[in-house]
DNA sequence: GAGTGGTCTAGACCACTGT
DNA sequence: CAGTGGTCTAGACCACTCC
């Protein structure tokens, strides 16, 4: 812990939280900071992973070494679950006005594309434990991915998941050409007689598997934050599981948990 | 993306993943993995130092280098927030019975113990901000540790921070010699009248800051998850904010949103 | 003390980015 | 092409763990 690399990641460390070194400033060449520190090349640039690891600079081969600008966060509310019911039994043009990319992030719709893609599969034994559904039932499996228009990586991937059962009598739900739906998902869920009585949120953060890296452009060894969305009817059926990946440092969750009056 | 240690992680992945190397098991001395991939120390301990930041294997200084045994996730739910307001006006004893440490994560009290800490601070002026209060009012800080039975290093750590003027009526909940207090924060805050309508928790995952990674016992680079949770009463006034940080891989939080019914 | 991982060096050569 | 970061090597020596 006091070995030299810790040394130097802690001045310039000191340095960037002290203000001497701005988000978005340029660090001195390599070689040059291997000069100024008496060590060689790879105990500088061990120095330089650690803050790369603590997220506080970021390394861009040919061009340099950048104090990292924090990237602006998305908040996905849980708000938006009641307003998507009531938005069900609005008129269609009302439900239009909503962009796609929101229906299952819950994300704004300014400046977001969406890309959806379509297939059945046959439940594994872990999902067919969370419908509660024997093993090989048939699901439509959906992949979005969202991505904001300016980026070329996509913000985030989807991957929703509905027993086809449950949704067979509305054949314009298997269609794939129907998509963008206007409305979201819970108002798909309507056109089969399904409401749904609760949603219920699973989060967890872990470090990005490597498919991941590639689909959402990181840096290996960062995180993403994985939020299963679990949708119950009023019937108390899972109709439909939704498993969402988020870059770590692009999202935060925000839930509103109201509270029932005292009864004294 | 091709070079010869992305080459050795991927081999060492597949076999993990595939199960050849199970969790637990030791890998072979990096001396010997040097020889069998034909390529140098500094070469091979990249490629390990590429699965370790995947999470896939656990590094010993002297031991040896571990697959990775999947720490158990703690469930926090919001379920709790509604539970412990229904506390408040339980008999003491009921009260009691639960354990201390869960009062503000929200955990099980099974084999948990706690740490507090009081201080009395002035708002700077991002907590000025979010109780919508003047920047340098006074607040009451408590910092609580929860920590395993089984474990030297804590769990979880927690900030929360209470505006004096709202809790002076009630000198007790500014000592900390009062602690453990049955019935957690809500119990608390009824002894001056107040009665929470709502709470806010939002949540984002990042990199550890150096002192996390000490107080947490951490490996640098690893991630946390950090929930603020803010408690609004029935006046609409923000009453409390607790900040808690949690090891990334440590956590799942739960969220069940109820939705109102249809009405046509 | 034997075994194993951690730090550090000096230097060669490759790959990317911009002018 | 100049500037800058990325990969790789061979080898010395230190630090931790456990018997």
């Amino acid at each position: 812990m006091a070995s030299k690399y810790d040394r130097i990641a802690a001045t310039m460390r000191a340095q960037i939280r002290g203000g001497v070194l701005k988000p978005g400033d340029k660090l001195p060449p390599e070689t040059e900071l291997v000069a100024k520190h008496h060590v060689s090349l790879s105990t500088l640039r061990r120095a330089l992973e650690v803050l790369e690891a603590e997220g506080l600079i970021e390394k861009r081969h040919g061009t340099g070494n950048f104090v990292r600008t924090m990237r602006q966060r998305i908040n996905r509310t849980n708000d938006r679950y009641q307003w998507e019911k009531n938005q069900v039994w609005a008129p269609e043009e009302e439900r239009r006005s909503e962009g796609p990319a929101e229906r299952d992030t819950g994300l704004p719709n300014d400046d977001f594309m969406f890309e959806a893609d379509y297939e059945d599969i046959a439940a594994d034994s872990g999902l067919a434990k969370v419908f509660n559904l024997p093993e090989g039932t048939r699901l439509l499996r959906r992949v979005y991915k969202t991505r904001k228009r300016t980026e070329s990586a996509p913000l985030g991937i989807g991957t929703s998941y509905i027993p086809c059962d449950y949704i067979s009598a509305n054949p314009d739900l298997l269609d794939v050409d129907n998509e963008p739906w206007p409305g979201g998902t819970q108002h798909q869920l309507s056109t089969v007689g399904i409401e749904l009585d609760h949603i219920i949120d699973e989060v967890i953060a872990r470090p990005a598997t490597t498919d991941e890296v590639e689909e959402l452009d990181l840096t290996p060894g960062t995180t993403v934050v994985c939020l299963r969305k679990i949708s119950v009817d009023t019937q108390g059926r899972v109709v439909e599981v939704n498993d969402v990946i988020w870059p770590g440092d692009r999202i935060m969750l925000t839930y509103r948990t109201k509270l029932e009056p005292w009864k004294r």
